[in-house]
DNA sequence: CATGAATGAGTTTTCATTCAT
DNA sequence: AATGAATGAAAACTCATTCAT
């Protein structure tokens, strides 16, 4: 327990900004990994290079690291969101593009959804806490609405869903079949990430989305 | 200081099953309310008319504990989904209703989904050491099933789907209302359970599936 | 945890001598095995045919019983004692046979053994507490005593010992080998308890005793 | 009111080496008075000057802080043997010395041959664990084969023994008259460690190991 | 004689946080 | 800007013993 470094020159870390990414990088794993309250401020700091203290220079407390590691994932995952170009496309194929571009980012990105699925037990209660995420725009949304607004125009789309609600089937799908994972496993015996089934998996998702749309 | 309470005295020792099943329900509020790292014995046997000591004499840990309720609150949806009564509707309907029976008894049952979705965060490894759990037969897959089967030869629903895939697009759906209510709600602004919205939504629901199946 | 026999006949014994041999047996093995503190009032009475409540019926309290055990593991060392025979040996032969017989006894009674280490840890307070062991007579001693009369009158041996001394330096080597068991295979490699070795260690504790008494 | 006290304040904190081994002291203590599960950790840390937090934070748990007592307790006896300067005396002499000296240890380490008793109760369980222990060296091992060497050199030794026999002799002779001494003293009413009987005593060991040694 | 349920009081262990330097 | 040592408060868990029938 007690490391008694006799002589070992203290690794000074000159880089505030790489040391705090570098704690949030392993909090992120910690908290995604057990969730908030069975996430130990301990574990962090020992596979951090810095020490426990450190943690506290910089975060203030375990609860304003979890909300740090919070927005950082949902600025990454808004980032990735800014990329969607599908704009150019008729809008069913907008809208099952859009759907699969959803669909592989939920995929490549278990750990900002178990850190959704965490933040869900806690009610929101730390994004509610956290000014930045309070109220964070999501740019595919207005992409979406977009694309809806020119299927409509085309008579295309069916007009009694919003932007909002195709967002909400979509998400759904994806959070699901990543979040849900575990117990659908156990208790089915289907892993719904198997590799086998990615594909059709996916084509589901747009045909599910693409039927409905255009139904009627 | 007469002794006038004629108030029947709290029923309390010397009935174990009742016991047993006041601290699960107790345990189910707690686990569900703040997770298996968060949820406090303490808290647990202070809202119960037992003792602290009673729960380990009836569960033996609190990891036991959690375990048992896991399996009641399986059981309780099993048990729900055994009166799905849609065999005499024709398959659109059928699975209409269907969708519709699952949209409500999550809608009514928060408490089961949150235990899910702890649950998953522990990837499912309680279930995994839970013998009852392990394997659970879901009867709502059977119908689900039997409508495809006639859905199909009635060549009105395509047959690229099994029951497990659109029992997963229900759930995906159903859940995920639930489940992440809260960050859905803080970050876009809407409340997926809002009363007002909540025949839309079961309506999509309903729409969503039908047309899907029916698509072509 | 809670096991409510429905219907089974409750296995009512009406034999209580033999309930009581049953129950000290088992303790016996308990304490021998996990010493007066780790020793478990529920594991003895998991492994008897009656419950927790009998060993307080019998014998009062977990020291009650521990000293129960006690007396009865004493008792049955001084029966073994009683069926020494070397009276009709010369002095040298009967001193050797009454070691070796020492010697089997202590390897065949590790329980016992164990037993008397553990309340050498506790001071002898239990045995002190005991009215039936405090100053329990050693037949040995009697006879032991008499052999060296003999072999001092012969001639033999010297006469600056007298039995307790020689019963302490018999003792001594037997309960060695067997209490010091495992620590001292632990550190060097040797348990000296080996069958291989038995005679050989046998033979020495005699060549040592009567060397000893015929020394000079 | 005014600061009087001259008196150097107890020091206490920023000296781990020193709250170490006053933690060590005092459990060596009480798990030598107590044995391992007797021994309390409330009772170990109420009688150091830190607090029981301390006693987690250096060792890590009961287990662990009983083990390193062991191995504390293992190293100063080890130490102790390290003095034995007896190769300059003959045979004879040398091994009655080496007798002497182990019998002063263990006259005066009675804390040390009690926790060996308690360990063997353990069946050396937690020298097992030691990486420390385990196969730890016994100087006075060479020492004593060096001896026996040299008497059977001259023809004064029998040759059918080896150094671990003759320690195990001597061993069994002094851990018996301390790990012993109450049983003993409350069956036969004689108290091995009475100081009029010490010369007696220690004059006994020696004759027994060199009257076996130089026999026939 | 017999018993399943119950329990007070302790016992070990954990955890986020802060102090002194 | 940085740190090893320290810690109060709480949390999980255990154990011998007794109650009501």
């Amino acid at each position: 327990m007690a490391e008694t470094s006799t002589d070992a020159p203290p690794v000074r870390r000159r880089d505030p900004v790489r040391t705090r990414e570098e704690i949030l990088e392993v909090a992120t794993r910690e908290f995604a990994d057990r969730g908030f309250a069975g996430g130990r401020v301990d574990e962090i700091a020992a596979r951090t290079r810095t020490t426990k203290r450190m943690l506290y220079y910089y975060f203030g407390s375990k609860e304003l690291l979890y909300i740090a590691v919070l927005e950082r994932a949902y600025a990454t995952a808004r980032d990735a969101e800014q990329e969607l170009d599908v704009e150019h496309l008729e809008p069913r194929a907008a809208i099952r593009r859009l759907a699969e571009l959803t669909f592989d980012h939920h995929e490549s990105h278990p750990d900002f959804i178990r850190l959704v699925s965490i933040e869900n037990i806690h009610r929101a209660q730390h994004i509610a806490r956290s000014t930045v995420l309070k109220g964070l725009a999501n740019p595919a949304l207005d992409v979406l609405d977009a694309i809806l607004v020119r299927g409509r125009s085309a008579g295309m789309f069916r007009d009694d869903v919003d932007a909002l609600d195709v967002h909400q089937v979509i998400s759904g799908f994806c959070v699901f079949r990543t979040a849900n994972r575990y117990t659908f496993g156990a208790i089915f015996g289907r892993d719904m990430l198997d590799a086998g089934r990615r594909e059709h998996q996916r084509r589901m998702l747009g045909d599910l989305v693409v039927s409905y749309l255009t139904a009627r």
